[in-house]
DNA sequence: AAACAGACTTAGAACGATTATT
DNA sequence: AATAATCGTTCTAAGTCTGTTT
C-alpha cells in the first residue's frame, strides 16, 4: 500500500489535487509537439493468471473426454465461451481457432489422456460452455452485499493504476488494463476472424514516463520490456499484439486534458473550413469538366467526401477484412442508372453496408460514367489515380492542415446546427428532446452510422404492434357498445361509427386468442409465485381450485367473446353501460393509440440508426450547450456523466450566442 | 513515390446498471 | 418482485493520417 503511494506520490512539485482546475481552454496553446513536461504513472493491470476448469469439465473428442494441459483448455474455453454466437457459427472463426488451438496442444505435449485430436467436428464444447454458463449464473446470483464486496475488491486492484501525474496534474487513465488473451472477434468477413490472441507479458510492455520518475515494479519474476522517455506522444503504455503486428496503447481518459485539447481542436479546424468551403466547392465544380484525369478525380473524390460523407478510404492488405472508403471504392461498387441517378453499395468501415440510391451532379455522373469505361471491370478501382494521401495533399492547398477526415466533422456539425435552428422554441422538455434526437439522428443518417437490431427487437416490436391492434380492437367494442345503447348515436355522426367494420373476422379472433392466453398466463404465474411467496412465509397454499375457478373465469370470458363474434352483440360490465362513459373511453384509447404509435415509429426509425458515435466523435458539444441553454432542457438530458466530463471544455466555453 | 511504422481518432459489440413494465 | 427494455460504459477493432525510410 505505501509503495504504491509512493510511487505515483513522486508527482512531486506541482498543484494540488483536486479543487483548482486546469483549465487548458482559457490559455493560448498552438504548440503541440511536446505533449508534456513531467509524466507519472504505475504501469498497467495485467490480466489473472488461468485457472484451470475443475477436472468434470472437459472438451469431448469423439465422445471421450480429453486432458488438455491448461494452455490449451484455456484457448478451448475461449471457443466454448463463444459457442451459441454467431462466431462459433462463422467456418473462417472455426479454422483458426482449430488451427491455433492444435499449435496450443501440440506445443504442450498434447492430451494427458492420450486423445488424438485432429478433426474440429469431433470436437464437444458443450460441457465447458455449459460450466462456464452457470458460473456466469453464480456470480449474478450472488446477494447485494456479497457483490459490493467484490466489487470493493475490484476497485482496490485498479486504484493505482486508474491515474497518473501529467505535469503534476491527476489524471485519469483510459484502457489501463492490458487486453487478456482471447481469440480475435474481426468484423464482417475478416481472414483472421478466431485467431488466437495471445497473452500479453511485462516483458511485451513499453512504458513510457519522465526520466526522473520512479519505474514501478514489474509483476513478480518479470521485467519490463523496455521504459522510454518520450514527451511527443501520449500513450503511457505500449505493446505490439500477434493479430496484425500492430501497437496497442494505454492513454489517457476521455476526460483528460490532453484528449480535450484534441478535441477542441479538431471542431475548431472544422470551424476554419467554413471559411474555405465555398472556394472549394466552386473549384470542385469546375474540375469536373478538366482535361486532366488526375484532377477529374480529385474532384470528383472531393464531391462524394463533401455531399456524401464518405471516408477517405485507404488501401488495405489482402489479410484484413476487405472494405472501402471513397478512394477506394472498385467499379462493383456503384451503379449508374441515367440520367442522374447513382446506387452506392459496399461495405465502409467496420464492414457496415453503405447503401444509397442517389441524385447527383449532372457533371458527377458522366465522370463516373467515364472512371467506368472499358477495360474497366468489376475489381478495378474506379479512382485510379487516387489515393487518400493524393487527396490530402491537394486539400492542403486550400488550408493548412485539412484532410477528407475534416469535411465529416463539418458537416456533421453544420448539419446539427441547421437542424437545431429549426426547432421552435415551445413545449414541453420531453418534446425538445425529440427533436434534438430527430437533429441528432439526421447526423447519424450523413455519417451511416448504424447499429445491429438487438436480439429481441423483432420480437419487441411485433408485441408493440400487437398492443397496438389491440386498443384498437378495444375501442371498436366500444364504439359497438354505444351503438346498441342508443341506435341513434350512428345519424348524429356517421363518421364517429365508420371504423367499427375495420376489423375482419379473422383478425377479432386472432385478437381474441392473444387476450385469452395472456390472461390464462397472467393466473398461471400469480398463481405459482403466490404460493411461492406463501410456502415462504409458511402460511396455507392456494389450491388447485382456486387456479381452476381463476381459469374457468378466463374460459368464460373466452366463450364471450366467441358469442360476440357469432351474434355482433357486446357484452360490457353493468357499470360501463353507459354512452358518456363509453365515449369517454373512447377518447382515453384514442389518446393511448397515437402516443404509442408515435413511440412505435419512433423506435422504427432508430432501430438500426446508432445516435451516439455522431455525438461522441461529431457533433460540436458547443452546439448541445447552446440548445440546452437556449431551450431551458437540463443538459444532463443530452450528455451522460461520462459525457459532460469529457466535454467539460465546451459546456464552460460557450454561451448562448456561440455559433459553429 | 512507394512502403512502412507509428500514433492517434472513430466504431459497433458486449456487458453491466438502471429504469419501466407487468 | 420479477422480468424486460433501455441506457450507459467498457472494450477493442478498424479506420485516418503523419513522418520516416528506401
Amino acid at each position: 500500500m505505501e509503495e504504491k503511494e509512493e510511487s505515483v506520490g513522486l508527482s512531486g512539485t506541482c498543484e494540488e489535487d483536486g479543487d483548482d482546475e486546469f483549465k487548458w481552454w482559457e490559455k493560448e496553446n498552438n504548440d503541440d509537439s511536446v505533449k508534456w513536461v513531467t509524466l507519472r504513472h504505475n504501469g498497467v493491470m495485467f490480466p489473472p493468471e488461468y485457472e484451470p476448469l475443475p477436472s468434470h469439465v472437459r472438451l469431448y473428442y469423439d465422445g471421450k473426454a480429453v486432458e488438455l494441459p491448461p494452455e490449451a483448455e484455456e484457448v478451448a474455453g475461449f471457443f466454448a465461451a463463444l459457442l451459441e454466437s454467431d462466431h462459433a457459427k462463422n467456418p473462417v472463426f472455426q479454422r483458426n481457432f482449430f488451427n491455433d488451438f492444435l499449435e496450443v496442444l501440440k506445443r504442450y505435449g498434447g492430451a494427458k489422456n492420450g486423445v488424438e485430436v485432429s478433426s474440429f467436428d469431433k470436437c464437444d464444447f458443450s460441457k465447458m460452455f455449459e460450466y462456464l454458463q452457470l458460473q456466469r449464473e453464480q456470480r449474478k446470483q450472488l446477494s447485494p452485499q456479497e457483490k459490493k464486496q467484490l466489487k470493493l475488491e475490484k476497485d482496490q486492484l485498479e486504484e493505482p493504476f486508474k491515474y497518473c501525474y501529467l505535469d503534476g496534474r491527476k489524471e485519469q487513465v483510459g484502457n489501463f488494463r492490458i487486453e487478456p488473451p482471447d481469440l480475435f472477434r474481426g468484423r464482417g468477413a475478416h481472414p483472421k476472424t478466431g485467431k488466437l490472441k495471445r497473452r500479453v507479458y511485462p516483458e511485451d510492455v513499453v512504458l513510457n514516463m519522465d526520466k526522473d520518475a520512479a519505474i514501478p515494479d514489474p509483476p513478480a519474476g518479470h521485467k519490463w520490456g523496455e521504459i522510454r522517455h518520450d514527451n511527443t506522444v501520449q500513450w503511457l503504455c505500449m505493446w505490439r499484439e500477434n493479430i496484425s503486428n500492430s501497437f496497442k496503447y494505454v492513454r489517457l481518459a476521455a476526460n483528460s486534458s490532453q484528449k480535450g485539447m484534441s478535441d477542441f481542436k479538431k471542431f475548431e479546424k472544422a470551424r476554419e473550413l467554413k471559411k474555405y468551403i465555398d472556394i472549394i466547392r466552386s473549384d470542385y465544380r469546375r474540375s469536373l469538366k478538366s482535361k486532366v484525369m488526375l484532377e477529374r478525380q480529385i474532384a470528383v473524390a472531393t464531391y462524394l467526401i463533401d455531399v456524401f460523407a464518405l471516408r477517405a478510404g485507404g488501401e488495405k492488405s489482402e489479410d484484413e477484412a476487405d472494405t472501402v472508403g471513397c478512394c477506394s471504392l472498385r467499379y462493383e461498387h456503384v451503379t449508374l442508372k441515367p440520367p442522374f441517378t447513382v446506387i452506392f453499395d459496399f461495405l465502409g468501415k467496420d464492414s457496415i453496408r453503405y447503401y444509397q440510391e442517389v441524385e447527383v451532379d449532372k457533371q458527377v455522373f458522366k465522370n463516373l460514367t467515364i472512371f467506368k469505361r472499358p477495360p474497366k471491370q468489376p475489381g478495378h478501382q474506379l479512382f485510379d489515380r487516387l489515393d487518400p494521401s493524393i487527396l490530402n495533399k491537394h486539400l492542403q492547398n486550400y488550408m493548412p492542415g485539412l484532410t477528407a477526415k475534416v469535411f465529416r466533422t463539418y458537416n456533421a456539425s453544420k448539419t446539427m446546427q441547421d437542424q437545431l435552428d429549426l426547432i421552435p422554441n415551445e413545449g414541453s422538455v420531453t418534446e425538445k428532446i425529440v427533436r434534438y434526437n430527430a437533429a441528432n439522428r439526421a447526423v447519424a443518417i450523413l455519417c451511416n452510422h448504424q447499429r445491429t437490431l438487438g436480439r429481441g427487437h423483432a420480437a419487441s416490436m411485433q408485441k408493440a404492434n400487437e398492443k397496438l391492434e389491440e386498443y384498437q380492437w378495444q375501442k371498436i367494442r366500444y364504439k359497438k357498445a354505444i351503438l346498441q345503447l342508443d341506435e341513434s348515436e350512428l345519424k348524429k355522426n356517421p363518421k364517429y361509427f365508420k371504423e367499427i367494420k375495420d376489423l375482419t373476422k379473422e383478425e377479432q379472433m386472432a385478437i381474441h386468442k392473444r387476450v385469452i392466453e395472456r390472461e390464462r398466463e397472467k393466473y398461471k404465474r400469480k398463481f405459482t409465485r403466490e404460493n411461492e411467496k406463501r410456502k415462504f412465509d409458511k402460511e396455507e397454499l392456494l389450491t388447485d381450485s382456486q387456479l381452476k375457478s381463476w381459469l374457468d373465469d378466463v374460459d368464460e370470458l373466452e366463450k364471450q367473446y366467441a358469442q360476440e363474434l357469432e351474434t355482433d352483440e357486446i357484452v360490457l360490465k353493468p357499470t360501463l353501460l353507459n354512452v358518456e362513459k363509453l365515449k369517454a373511453q373512447v377518447e382515453k384509447l384514442e389518446q393511448r393509440i397515437a402516443t404509442s404509435s408515435i413511440q412505435l415509429k419512433d423506435k422504427e426509425d432508430n432501430s438500426t440508426v446508432a445516435l451516439s458515435t455522431s455525438k461522441i466523435s461529431y457533433i460540436d458539444p458547443r452546439l448541445s450547450v447552446v440548445f440546452c441553454k437556449k431551450y431551458n432542457v437540463p443538459l444532463e438530458k443530452i450528455f451522460t456523466k461520462a459525457l459532460r466530463e469529457k466535454f467539460k471544455w465546451a459546456i464552460e466555453s460557450a454561451d448562448e450566442n456561440w455559433r459553429f
